[in-house]
DNA sequence: CAACTATTCAATTAACTAGTTGAATACTAG
DNA sequence: CTAGTATTCAACTAGTTAATTGAATAGTTG
């Protein structure tokens, strides 16, 4: 045996990729990595850490070659190193899918139907918000949400909803609506905001069905 | 925000699975096992570790889901959990290769074309090989080893060479030879070879060159 | 150039992980 | 039932990693 063992270097190298993916809040920035670039603050707000910790886990994510950055103006971009990556994080959640029992669990507690069975009636959910008790959220697209929408709902979009968390007053909850009964936006929304530990659930109907109630309606010209 | 963050132990479940890949160890571990199911003993003898030193890595990587075991007669078997685990591991090794500066100098390091390039020559190799200075390796499949080969050649088929590194002297060269110029095992074989650490090159042509220039043969008749 | 901003660095603490040793377990074979 | 074997467990030491804090850096804008 002569000089230090090559294998042994070498999968020690591989090692280190697997260990800058062993942390939770590193595969979570990862995750938000792959919808596109952000910035270290932008990271550190979806993720709930202090940008100074944020940037730590960027380092790492960035000395194992997972992640690359960029500078613009003042802030620091970063994006994932290429679409293998991407390939990689896949790979791992099936794995941790079909292997782990726990993630069966954790899902199925979370996102279960069993209350998602259970959506606001609309008379319900119009008292509630003028008592201000909940938060409504409509998730349709813009042109939608601008051509009448109901009383007080905020506007977000489904891809934009884990950056805008910060919107939801605390500890308040949220039922979301979409087109209608056979839309799924409202159901991933629900299913989303539940992920995140926001209380959650569903209009039964949509936005169409309850116009036809004649409940009130709002509409904006320009904000 | 109501009960504890959904996400975030979603994404500490995948992390547990990154995190037993975390390590070089139980990463060459996996790769034995993606050759077929292992012992305890077995494992711990091709990686260099303890035996009990295996045997926690393997409750890790059996926590993690990525491998199972069963026990047989005194035995306790490992293997790989399913063919996902074995595509993770392709992906991270992808990623690796792609990612690593580190890993591409390591491989041109060890198993650069240098001095793969210097075969011994034949007449070399006899003379060394009567002074009981080298270790001669017929990495052909047994059944033409035992229709003849190099006096006090080894044979060992490239599939087990890992397994066996045992049954090379130590820090002795070894020089493979296989069915000649234009046959790949002995370059691989020596490529392996030097991955563990054991100085090693290729004789010059294969073995019906050998026979061709009228030096020594030996042949098996049943051992 | 001065004030400001976004990010990174450095130092600290607490928590975790790797490897070693020796003993315990569980099973087989005589 | 005893002796022997393969594996696992338990306890310990040394080393590594995560998060926090506050200061340093680099760059931009007025």
């Amino acid at each position: 045996m002569s000089s230090s063992h090559f294998k042994h270097d070498l999968f020690a190298q591989f090692a280190r990729i697997a260990k800058a993916m062993g942390h939770g809040n590193r595969l979570e920035i990862l995750e938000y990595l792959a919808q596109g670039e952000r910035s270290v603050e932008a990271l550190a707000t979806v993720s709930g850490l202090t940008v100074a910790n944020t940037s730590q886990h960027l380092q790492q994510l960035r000395q194992a070659g997972l992640v690359e950055s960029s500078k613009v103006g003042l802030k620091v971009f970063y994006r994932l190193s290429g679409d293998d990556v991407l390939a990689l994080l896949d790979c791992l959640r099936g794995v941790a899918e079909r292997r782990l029992a726990d993630v069966e669990r954790l899902v199925t507690t979370y996102l279960t139907v069993k209350d998602n069975l259970e959506p606001v009636p609309a008379g319900e959910l119009l008292e509630r918000a003028r008592q201000g008790l909940v938060t409504v959220l409509d998730v349709r697209p813009p042109e939608e949400y601008a051509a009448g929408h109901l009383p007080g709902a905020i506007n977000i979009p489904l891809a934009e909803l884990e950056d805008r968390l910060q919107d939801f007053p605390e500890d308040q909850e949220v039922v979301a609506y979409c087109r209608g009964p056979h839309c799924v936006l409202a159901f991933d929304a629900v299913a989303r905001l539940r992920a995140e530990g926001v209380p959650a659930r569903r209009l039964e109907g949509g936005f169409p069905e309850w116009r036809r109630a004649g409940l009130p309606v709002e509409s904006t010209r320009k904000t």
